[in-house]
DNA sequence: TTAGGTTTGG
């Protein structure tokens, strides 16, 4: 570091200079001695103007002079700064500051002017020297704990303004951070990125040995003040980091609150200026960073996979080596009944009248790893904001009718998005809030209820329970929608009595719960529909598949067809069966094979538990077999193509197969690069974009679509309706595509569904619906039907 | 030095 700020508090500095280095005053000094460990010190009396040398360096002259007059004759002497060096020291050393200098090169001077007339002068350069700048702060005892007579004049640097190499002071509203956590090294790290009216984005890596001197963030919003933040570049962004006399002061975001910092510090200065400056950016930041102001309650967990609780602890037990297991509370009641964790006995903290009083209002909150330390030191009876909770819908395993659905809370290990724990203090504004509102709960009345939350409670009472949605939940599922309209907003509203007089074909706004749905088991409703001739097939099952290719691995590869221009071939030989052979034809682009992720490959002779592991390397994977001509793709009794978890098929009625050479005319059209596949078919699923780009058709395949089919009965007071629901993805905003190989889209859709439509409640209770619907006409042997069918219609993004 | 924002095992 070529240049440290040090803190002078009543000529005491707070940092002191390497015990190494010895003094040397300026009458001591002669050409040819050894100045390394040596020191010298003085006050600047004058400094020159920044300029730059031929070659570009940077260049600053100071002329420093002996504090202690020893020989007036030579009291001063010029230092000469290179390079960012002799940036720094313009931008930081001011006229009169004391200063020291390490590292330095004596030499003679060749000027003649009136300061150089000592003929001696110190060369500093930024690898060998060191300069440590003296800062005062004089204080006077008062009745206040601290009052400052001397302030030094700080400047703020806009965050788009800032340099590699320099050190800064600035001000920023916080965009995201990590609470303090103990690094791998000696430090405890925080990382804090923050934005400023010039709508630049800094992160800062900032270190230290004390706790206390971390900024003292508690929420997203929060304003902060680094003074002395280094600026450097990793990975061709800026970041800042701590530097030696790091500080920082935290004030609270939000709008109309008082201005009072958060600090460790005993001694910082506070100006009118900084006030008006963190008021500016308060109302700058209001509207541009999502605060946390809107902090998220235990009743409004519905939909949320991760959330900020701020709550207070009432009970915490030890649950095994790696797992601590948190009951807190904020006065609101989950949507869900919620897990209750198991835990040895005797090993709960906590007033356990209490813990009982709260039973049916806490939850159960397992923290992890790296966060067990801090859990262990938290006390009862402290509140608590933990960040990046991930609260875990697990819906009810049919086959067990013990379990219900219900959700859990996990705080995971590790620190990404800012998972961690912060203990808030009491006169925290949020805290205050939270007091006032745990105050008034009436617990008496949630103590009536019966404990719904008890996992072992028995399921159909559970589910009967009105108590189940409170008045609050009951208000939202009546008065919003849990649908969203993509188009036609224009349109009114229909009775559904009204729809069912009418003529098809129509198309109709409606407002409807869902009184009931099938197929009830999800995996049910996904089908493959083909876009020519309509038709509605059943995705195969594995051991369909697996049968036939067995059998395709029996008939033997054709060596003429191997290693041609459009492919390089490689043959695998099994060890465990019958050796058998397993071709795999990697696809050229252009001649040039390219990297697995980008690479498309033919295989011929697997079986479907290696075309699955291949599919998850490589871009694409299309299984073949081999003719006596060429190599032509199965009967598509099987997938065509194997894109990750998709698995694509061709219509049997409309496809004619062609030769897989008929692939090379559009590989040599170069479009099978990713930034093809990326360009896409804006009017094609984007699932199947992938397969338009090796232009399928050319194999004369016509891709089948995957779409979720299902009925739903509606109703609306008026009357119920039957309509059907064909959809890609648009509707449930899950691609039909991949829910069948993914256990969290399965998991996401039985819960919008179990919201759609929740068990054991009462159709008063149900959410609201809003749809469009067109009506059509569907003759039959024997007589002409209406059907209906949704369309335009999105389930709203809070239950996703 | 550490970390370098970008969630999941329990």
């Amino acid at each position: 570091m070529p240049v440290h700020l040090v803190k002078e508090v009543n000529g005491v500095p707070e940092v002191q200079l390497p015990s190494y280095l010895e003094e040397v005053s300026f009458r001591t000094l002669q050409l040819g001695c050894d100045y390394t460990n040596k020191f010298i010190q003085g006050t600047v009396s004058v400094i020159y103007s920044l300029t730059q040398l031929g070659d570009g360096t940077a260049f600053l002259k100071i002329i420093m002079q002996e504090r202690e007059k020893f020989h007036p004759e030579i009291n001063t002497i010029n230092i000469l700064f290179f390079g960012n060096l002799a940036e720094e020291c313009a931008r930081i050393v001011h006229q009169g500051d004391t200063i020291v200098v390490t590292g330095f090169v004596l030499e003679e001077t060749s000027s003649s002017s009136e300061h150089d007339k000592n003929c001696l002068q110190l060369k500093m350069s930024p690898n060998e020297s060191t300069a440590y700048v003296y800062v005062k702060y004089d204080t006077v005892i008062s009745e206040e704990p601290v009052c400052l007579t001397v302030t030094p004049k700080y400047t703020y640097t806009p965050l788009n303004q800032l340099k590699h190499g320099s050190i800064v002071n600035v001000y920023g509203a916080v965009k995201f951070f990590k609470p303090p956590y103990q690094s791998r090294g000696t430090d405890y790290c925080s990382v804090v990125s923050i934005m400023d009216q010039s709508n630049a984005k800094l992160t800062c890596m900032l270190f230290s040995v004390n706790l206390e001197t971390l900024p003292l963030i508690y929420k997203i919003g929060d304003i902060v003040r680094f003074h002395r933040l280094k600026i450097q570049q990793y990975k061709n962004e800026i970041q800042g980091v701590t530097t030696v006399g790091f500080s920082s002061l935290t004030f609270e975001g939000t709008l109309g609150t008082s201005v009072i910092p958060r600090t460790s510090s005993k001694i910082y200065t506070f100006t009118t200026d900084d006030q008006k400056i963190v008021e500016a950016l308060r109302i700058w930041a209001a509207n541009r960073i999502s605060s946390s102001g809107a902090l998220i309650k235990l009743s409004d967990v519905k939909g949320i996979k991760y959330f900020d609780l701020t709550c207070e602890l009432v009970g915490k037990a030890k649950v095994d080596g790696s797992s601590v297991l948190l009951k807190v509370w904020d006065g609101t009641k989950l949507p869900f009944p919620s897990w209750k964790v198991l835990f040895e006995d005797g090993t709960l903290e906590g007033d356990a009248d209490r813990i009982t009083q709260l039973q049916n209002l806490t939850v159960d909150i397992l923290v992890y790893d790296n966060h067990v330390a801090l859990a262990k030191s938290l006390k009862v009876g402290t509140f608590l904001r933990i960040y990046s909770l991930h609260v875990k819908f697990q819906p009810a395993a049919a086959k067990e009718l013990s379990d219900i659905t219900h959700l859990e809370f996990h705080l995971h290990g590790g620190t990404s998005y800012g998972r961690g724990i912060k203990v808030l203090p009491e006169n925290n504004s949020d805290v205050e809030e939270l007091k006032r509102f745990l105050n008034s709960v009436d617990l008496a009345e949630h103590q009536q209820l019966k404990n719904i939350c008890n996992l072992e409670y028995n399921i159909s009472n559970s589910f009967s329970s009105q108590d189940f949605v409170s008045p609050c939940d009951l208000e939202r599922c009546q008065q919003l929608s849990a649908t969203v309209l993509t188009d036609h907003q224009y349109l009114e509203t229909t009775p559904l009595s009204a729809i069912l007089k009418h003529d098809a074909p129509q198309q109709y706004r409606i407002r409807a719960k869902l009184r009931s749905y099938e197929p009830q088991k999800l995996y049910q409703s996904v089908k493959l529909h083909c876009p020519k001739c309509h038709s509605l097939q059943e995705v195969p099952h594995e051991s369909d598949l697996e049968l036939v290719l067995q059998e395709v691995a029996t008939e033997h590869p054709n060596p003429k067809l191997q290693n041609t221009s459009l492919y390089n071939s490689e043959i695998f030989t099994t060890q465990n069966q019958r050796e058998r052979k397993i071709v795999v034809h990697f696809v050229k682009n252009d001649g040039i094979l390219q990297i697995p992720g980008d690479t498309l490959i033919m295989i011929e002779g697997g079986i479907l538990s290696e075309i699955y592991q291949l599919s998850k390397k490589f871009k694409g994977v299309i299984p073949v077999k081999s003719s006596q001509e060429d190599l032509i793709i199965h009967d598509l009794s099987v997938p065509f193509l194997i894109q990750g978890k998709t698995w694509h098929y061709g219509c049997k009625q409309c496809s004619k197969l062609k030769s897989m050479q008929n692939l090379n005319s559009l590989v040599k059209e170069a479009s099978w690069t990713p930034v093809c596949i990326a360009q896409g078919f804006s009017a094609v699923p984007k699932n199947a974009r992938f397969i338009n780009s090796i232009n399928i058709r050319s194999l004369g395949i016509v891709p089948l679509q995957y779409v979720f089919v299902m009925t739903f009965t509606l109703d609306d007071g008026t009357g119920t309706l039957k309509v059907y629901l064909m959809d890609c993805e648009n509707f449930f905003q899950i691609p039909a595509s991949e829910i069948l190989n993914s256990d969290d889209l399965q998991k996401n859709m039985e819960m919008i569904m179990y919201m759609l439509c929740p068990p054991g409640k009462k159709i008063g209770e149900y959410p609201w619906l809003e749809c469009f619907v067109k009506s059509y006409n569907v003759r039959n042997k024997v007589e002409q039907e209406i059907c209906y069918r949704i369309f335009d219609t999105m389930v709203a993004e809070d239950l996703i």
